[in-house]
DNA sequence: CCGAAAAGTGAGCAACTATTCACCTTGCCG
DNA sequence: CGGCAAGGTGAATAGTTGCTCACTTTTCGG
């Protein structure tokens, strides 16, 4: 194996961990599934990390520590309506090219790894915490309802979406409805214009 | 060991085998876990089941055969806003008092064990179908919006709450809003009455 | 161009685990 | 009562797994 340096290794041992944690969780993923998912010996993960578990630490460690905005500033000036759509639009895309990172914090959340919930706390709510913002926007501007809770509101949506995600990847229901066209605007016209007669 | 019908046993061994599975989930489970939470020997469990997934197995095949609908009959003569509350109310109050299958069939499913999508199609789906008839019930009486898709509204619904629970239980997120008042109505009454101004 | 430091590895080891085996115990029926 | 089928067990086994050790290969500053 061709020589690197202690960080790009480390960098390559943890993105194939990723996955292979996603594919079988913590307990399910041998070493020697790390090692082969690295393209290393065995030895050499532990040149690294001091054990297994360390490893998925810092793969959950790297993710609460990344920054950046959850939502882009356009939203803005959008509709509620697109500005939802887009937010939804989103959530699927991105679930649909890498389910990876939502498997592996599922695992290590039922396998009570406190960092699961420590992500919960400062990543998910932090993101909900910006939708939530985003409807307080439309609040003042008059698009929404004076009354509503806004944070309720972003966690039901947010969770509406992640749980068709979840039961997509995870479970396999594909058909949620037989209608034609696309799901998220259809959810999001429910949302915003409630299903009264 | 007091002797026991093959049956009686049995049963036993399947739930102690559902709380040692939705602990740990099936890899993280020794055989050991199972002996002692069904009270036995460990070679005592291998007399009723040929092996461990079969344990699994029959513990989410049990569920999946189990019969019943989901929702009262009652249901159909409230009001849409109270029949949704009561779901949701349920949903909430089941998983508070025993969130304990849910957490196994989510480690089976991220497990890639079968019998989870099975149990989606089989018994979830069919729940779900059950709240899309209620809601086309209202649709026919005039109290829903005729265009609304009963399908993807009894999903997203169910969804909402769902993952609610889930976030709840496997990642700790108690608070969604700092109002005061049960939040299942006020959800329920975002879903009826729309966010919009 | 050389030698120390860093990167990397094959071959284990000790501990664990699913399953089996050989055997004991209980309750029941003739 | 006696014997036997069914319920039940402690101990052994074969395979697995996280991690270490002793060692080789590459890199690179002086």
């Amino acid at each position: 194996m061709k020589h690197l340096t202690h960080e790009e290794r480390r960098k390559r041992i943890v993105r194939g961990a990723m996955s292979a944690f996603a594919e079988s969780g913590f307990r399910g993923t041998r070493s020697r599934d790390l090692a082969r998912a690295a393209g290393v010996s065995e030895a050499l993960i532990f040149k690294h990390f001091p054990n297994k578990r360390a490893i998925q630490r810092a793969i959950i460690e790297e993710r609460i520590r990344q920054t950046g905005t959850f939502l882009p500033a356009e939203l803005r000036e959008m509709t509620p309506e697109k500005a939802l759509v887009a937010i939804a639009t989103r959530v699927f895309e991105a679930a649909e090219r890498d389910p990876t990172f939502m498997r592996l914090l599922y695992f290590a959340g039922l396998e009570s790894e406190p960092l699961a919930p420590m992500f919960f706390k400062r990543r998910v709510s932090g993101n909900i915490g910006e939708v939530a913002a985003l409807v307080r926007f439309w609040i003042r501007r008059g698009l929404v309802r004076r009354s509503l809770d806004a944070r309720l509101f972003a966690w039901s949506f947010m969770s509406c979406l992640g749980q068709l995600v979840v039961v997509r990847h995870i479970f396999g229901v594909k058909r949620l409805s037989d209608r034609p066209g696309d799901p998220a605007s259809r959810i999001v016209s429910m949302f915003l214009q409630g299903v009264k007669a």
